[in-house]
DNA sequence: TATGAATGAGCCTTCATTCAT
DNA sequence: AATGAATGAAGGCTCATTCAT
């Protein structure tokens, strides 16, 4: 009979996870929040006061997982660059197909509100130091060797999550256009591969055109 | 001194832009966008009847836009063809840069309404016969003749829309982040020359390990 | 050239009447008088200020015409006194069916506000002393000779009155109700009958068990 | 002490009802009602959602104690078919004294909207078939013999139903009119013997120069 | 006279939140 | 912990009315 109190709290933040990224703050009613949990309207106050305080409840640990999970998948190993960049990039593109409406909660939510985006920040210094300063270092030696294309980490980083990102937004839309890419899994597999292979090529020293990237100022 | 009418009209439209393109739809009012238009707000349902048909009517002209943007940049001309695509490219890019705002109303507010779904795929109907079908034809000759590396033309465009759409978006978001990029004009076109060599590359012949696309089933 | 001026002024009046008669005076908006006059929604104002106003000008009209036709058509004539108000009840039965709405307004719009009320016993005024008093003079005497049933004329009156009107409101409910009673005019001339019948009875000097109408305390 | 909960909701109802027999449909403001019964104005819609949920309430319920009433109060007895009519309609008068607004809502409410119309109709259908069809067979078979004039079903039931609303609804003119009635319940009884005078007479066989009911086509 | 544009007041409704139990 | 009732603050929209031309 204690589970009762621990649990509905955790079914009303559950509903409220699934409502959030559905629909985003705005368009989000807690009367749905409380229907979706099978909860009185009213007892989503008693537990979290506000429809703010138990967005930001679960923003933030979106957020966090969102910058824990760059840190640990490219926390370097003890393959060869390229693969361990390519290998990184692969599982962060898992990383957010397993974890749907995140990259929706980071395109809508953040930046209307500033204070959102700063909390967005926090979660992100830790990736500064602890992988992208070692990373440059790694990329400089390398292009270097000559055995891969100069570039700048940041812009790397970028090219991932950005590529990884848009490809699980854009899902639906692909697959409302076009229907023969099957079902959802099927696309994003395509779509995984299709990723991985741009960051390889992009990674692969240049043979004798291809432009390096610019570096920023 | 001729600022009423059609102006205010204007006005009104204009700042609902920004209003919508800021918050959304649902976190948008109508105060809201009066206010910034400076007009009453009894005004803007005058012109406009309901919130909804000024979302229409903003969301419709961006759909259009974007739709044609892509069938005018891509329909091919007599350059290489991997030049024509690339220049395509840019040329998408820049028309994203100056559009600020319609990749994230793609984003924000089509997926969550179906109407608004099929509305954006009706403007994209002329873009499968017009470029994604001849562009197949010439993309597998290329590869045939071993000149480029073999590719999905749905894939491509998608790659292309996606690296584009998403460098614009997430340009507010890097800036927040890495202060070392400068200003926003400078940035962009950091991210357009990133996103033009990563299809370059991505479309310049496969030399030894590189692997080819999946192809759709 | 000059037809216009007075001509709109007139052309809105008779809109308005309609509207009004047809929606009552809060379901009326000023806009669909504007539309159905054909004339534009400011000048509706110009002309008379406020829809208040401009329902009074119809409202008073209407009262005056109501309280004008029951002198004129019940002030004596030389005919005998039964088939002299038989007749009149008859004429006005007609006078009703020939001005549809004008129940509908009596029995709607003066209730609620006092004012109105007060605005319909003005015209009613007359009444009393040029119809009412003679009438129960002669009523009386005609009784005391045996000739009629013994009646209150206010009571006569009302008889007469409530009759036609309600035949006159009524008219579409039973034509919903009950099909086969023809066009309206077929089923106004069947009511109009059938009023009189009920009057002209109800005049009939008492045969045996039949009893005397109670007069007023 | 018990005056929450399926109390207030009543007491909404009621207050509704008043305002709504007072200003009609489109005269009547959520605000007042809310005053009205003393409540908050957002309590009335988390009761009954929308102003015009709350009026169908009512209406429904009016519309149907109508007809049922019609049914109940006609539907025979052993007496004499005369006394039995004469009866019935003095109840009908009493059912429609107790029932104030009611016939004001049916007067008001009923014409301009074609669905309500309808909502009418449907309470009006078991009076066709239980009443006034063996109510003819008798009223023809009494003509037949002597005892009584001839006359249409329908239209009998239309001169008591007329007869009694209109004697309701038009109290409070003649009442303003004429201040020699005494108060409200005098005036009904004078007019209900009135009425059941004119109904007795109405149906009492044809002396001489009295002309039957023209009969529907 | 006539009109398009503009305005303020107010209405219906929703929604997050609080109260009492 | 849980709930039905209650509330205040808006939000979208309408409408009568006025302004400027």
């Amino acid at each position: 009979m204690e589970t009762t109190g621990r649990n509905t709290e955790q079914i009303i933040l559950e509903a409220a996870e699934q409502e959030f990224l559905l629909h985003g703050f705005e368009g989000t009613k807690t009367t749905d929040i409380a229907n979706r949990a099978g909860v009185n309207h009213a007892l989503l106050h008693y537990y979290y006061r506000t429809k703010e305080n138990l967005f930001n409840r679960i923003f933030e640990q979106k957020m966090q997982l969102f910058g824990c999970a760059l840190v640990d998948i490219f926390n370097g190993s003890t393959l060869p660059l390229v693969e361990q960049i390519v290998c990184a990039a692969g599982k962060h593109f898992d990383f957010l197909a397993d974890n749907p409406g995140m990259s929706r909660l980071l395109l809508t939510e953040v930046l209307c509100k500033p204070s959102r985006m700063e909390q967005l920040m926090t979660h992100l210094d830790k990736l500064k130091e602890e992988v992208l300063q070692p990373m440059q270092e790694a990329l400089d030696s390398e292009a270097d060797a000559g055995h891969m294309a100069r570039i700048d980490a940041v812009m790397l980083l970028m090219n991932i999550v950005q590529l990884n990102i848009c490809a699980v937004v854009i899902q639906p839309y692909v697959q409302a256009y076009a229907d023969n890419f099957g079902e959802r899994r099927h696309f994003l597999a395509l779509r995984r591969e299709e990723n991985l292979c741009i960051i390889r090529k992009r990674l692969a020293p240049d043979s004798e055109e291809t432009k390096t990237t610019a570096t920023p100022s």
